[in-house]
DNA sequence: GTCTATATGCGGATAGAC
DNA sequence: GTCTATCCGCATATAGAC
């Protein structure tokens, strides 16, 4: 995955770019700079822009689809608290993605396809863990209460940490709190928490609160 | 408002391509083309794309503000299934602002900063309203609750309808649904609803479903 | 007010030496 | 693999005639 030296430092060197200034605003030159090489170089090592982002947004499928793989082995509120952080760290990762979705898909109109795929594998995944979550007698709700709540989380995840720029006080195109994003998305699960879990819930909020 | 008819119709014509085709894609030349005028004249009225950009941005602004100050009149299910629908529909208007927010914000950085200043107004008017909900009984929920749904429905409101272009089946850039928007949020509040309005509540939403 | 023609700059991408 | 130098095209914006 590393293939030459010179070729990661483009790859980190972008997606530090694309995260902090946006996609639309790095050019290439930009990217060879921050990476301590040429021009010329750079596009030995990848031809174009676009293969560029394509291997950055390779790079962020495998990492949610890893996590939608170990989705399963959700069975308590702790464990969807740690499922949350890790995800939210990784689309943190590759914030700009998210952010700039509108620009890259009217750009790169298979990337946008992906992204759609993406987000429908996502939607299962979460579909997945609601039922399963349902099934431990961690939350209680009807099968279509579940099915929306598959669909909170996924909304949320996905767009989140793009909303949160827009809230006073947090700086625009800095680093983001996946915290506050994994707490946020607890309280969408909080009314159809049942008793005997609700406890633990509320300690985790509170934790996250202090 | 109108100013000078060619005017306006350069308005009109770079909304619909925004909108369309996204700001970053969209060229001052294209603008000329599709207002049927010359880049020249385009220029005569508009020095500078960015001042028809902020031209748009002050109408939406304007308009959003307008629905949260009749946001007070909101008493029951159906004030917010109506308040829900008006502000999706002039959100999907100028449906490129918070699409491609972060280009703008990117672009534009003093048009970034109006727009925290609104979601700002946004979120102390959805507050406003669920305060009103809860003083008349239509929902029940503790302080917290409350204040945690306001962030939830302007989350929703903002960021809907750029979500709904990642779920497959949907046209990206073509229209989106403000109804099924309306249907989410109201699933939102549904948990905290009194078992008085649970009734209406249910009706709404399954009149949307048929 | 509206046009045609043009200046200016930047970003993506290439050529060819080392 | 890496560099310097350069081409090409597009987008913003301007100049000046009508």
């Amino acid at each position: 995955m590393a293939g030459s030296p010179t070729r990661d430092r483009i790859l980190l060197a972008s997606l530090a770019l694309f995260n902090t200034h946006g996609l639309a605003a790095v050019s290439t030159h930009r990217i060879a700079a921050e990476a301590e090489i040429s021009p010329g170089n750079l596009h030995y090592h990848f031809k174009t822009k676009q293969s560029i982002v394509e291997w950055l947004f390779r790079r962020f499928e495998e990492r949610l689809m890893s996590l939608n793989g170990s989705a399963s082995g959700i069975r308590a509120i702790d464990d969807l608290w740690l499922a949350l952080h890790l995800r939210f760290e990784a689309i943190d990762g590759y914030r700009f993605i998210y952010r700039d979705m509108g620009h890259l898909a009217a750009e790169y109109p298979a990337l946008g396809e992906r992204a759609q795929a993406l987000t429908a594998q996502n939607l299962l995944a979460a579909q997945a863990l609601c039922e399963a979550l349902a099934a431990q007698g961690v939350i209680e709700a009807t099968p279509e209460q579940t099915q929306m709540l598959a669909l909170q989380i996924v909304f949320t995840t996905t767009c989140w940490l793009s909303f949160e720029r827009l809230v006073p006080g947090r700086h625009e195109m800095a680093q983001a709190d996946p915290g506050m994003a994994a707490y946020y998305t607890l309280t969408l699960v909080s009314p159809y928490v049942s008793s005997e879990s609700r406890a633990y819930l509320d300690y985790l909020r509170s934790k996250y609160l202090g």
